[in-house]
DNA sequence: CTATGTATACTAACCAGTGAATATACACAA
DNA sequence: TTGTGTATATTCACTGGTTAGTATACATAG
């Protein structure tokens, strides 16, 4: 049964990402991924060196669509720079307030793992926040943004801020906060350009 | 035996504090705690319903130690009030260069037990924060800021922010970015108040 | 007939929590 | 002073369930 309509590493990939999103990694055991994606354990271990190996591959999977979603709230927002910015912290809003939002994967997870530095699962959360910021850096720059790097970095800061904030407090209304500071801080450093002139 | 010098309870919190910070809550067992602690594991029953309610123990330990620790950085700090806050952000960074500093307890307990929202961990973390930003609200409104309530929700997604990002990272340049841009918004607040005289 | 993929059944360790017994401190009565 | 009952504190040994990972065999495709 090899290559089935959707393959068995996907289906596996799938369950991970419901689970181990959900419940964390250590409260979800492998064979409930195997069962949640109908195979059995030994069909997951074939397809996976370790449970770590997949802890990775779920956060792999969790990387480029996050990225996506933030570029897209972004670019459909209308207004200043300060305004799309804070569109991102008001989509997040959003979405923290359905009842099966638990934050950040990668944050989580790598709460979770604190105790393991170089685990894999790290790296790719690491990488993936890099990724953003160096996105909000490419932005600010191009808007002529002198300090876009510094800036790039505190609009990060709240960002995770507010997961962490929200998911402790389940008060969304942090992140409006944030999207606020944000605009504040853009705004700011934008004023700062002009006057240089 | 009872009422050693140290008492039983406060031996297990001790040993409790240890494990749990470092290693996570569901990283860590019962077993161990009692092992660290030199009881047996009846022993820790009998002082504990359950390791929920060790748990709970453990983060109400760490409350006012880091509230007062919070507060010794500000008061000791030396400038006006953006500098101040800045202090704190910077003797963070100094506490997160130690090769055992993984973090706040608080969130990243939060983090992992997101699953359980009612926990009676989470509910002292939630007050942990709350306390921390009342703190901030009352030294701005002091001051005269007139959005003190909303700047100090601000400072604490930067500090909660920066929690996060360091851990990820494993680099406290991230506290002091933060530290910068809390000094900056205190310092706008600052500004608007003076200009409406 | 060989590489890929899947299943059954297993291991050895670990885990949260408990039953039953024991030891100690202290209040009070004789 | 001596005995005795009761609440506090602690230990040993155990249970039932879960865990990550594996040895072996079977199936299917090209």
């Amino acid at each position: 049964m090899a290559r089935p309509d959707i393959p068995t590493r996907e289906r596996i990939i799938s369950a991970a990402n419901a689970l181990f999103y959900n419940d964390g990694i250590r409260g979800v055991s492998v064979d409930a991924v195997a069962e949640k994606a109908g195979v059995t354990k030994r069909t997951l271990y074939y397809h996976f060196r370790s449970k770590d190996d997949l802890v990775a591959a779920y956060l792999a999977g969790r990387d480029q669509p996050n990225l996506a979603l933030f570029r897209k709230w972004f670019s459909e927002a209308r207004g200043g720079l300060p305004a799309k910015v804070e569109a991102i912290f008001r989509n997040l809003a959003r979405s923290a307030r359905h009842p099966k939002w638990k934050g950040c994967g990668f944050l989580r997870t790598s709460a979770e793992l604190a105790n393991l530095p170089g685990h894999p699962a790290i790296r790719i959360g690491a990488a993936h926040k890099k990724k953003f910021e160096e996105w909000l850096r490419a932005t600010f720059a191009e808007a002529g943004i002198a300090q876009a790097a510094q800036l790039s970095r505190q609009i990060l800061l709240l960002l995770d801020g507010s997961f962490a904030v929200v998911l402790l407090h389940r008060d969304p209304s942090y992140m409006e906060t944030a999207g606020e500071a944000a605009s504040s801080l853009i705004g700011a450093a934008m004023a700062q350009r002009r006057s240089r002139r």
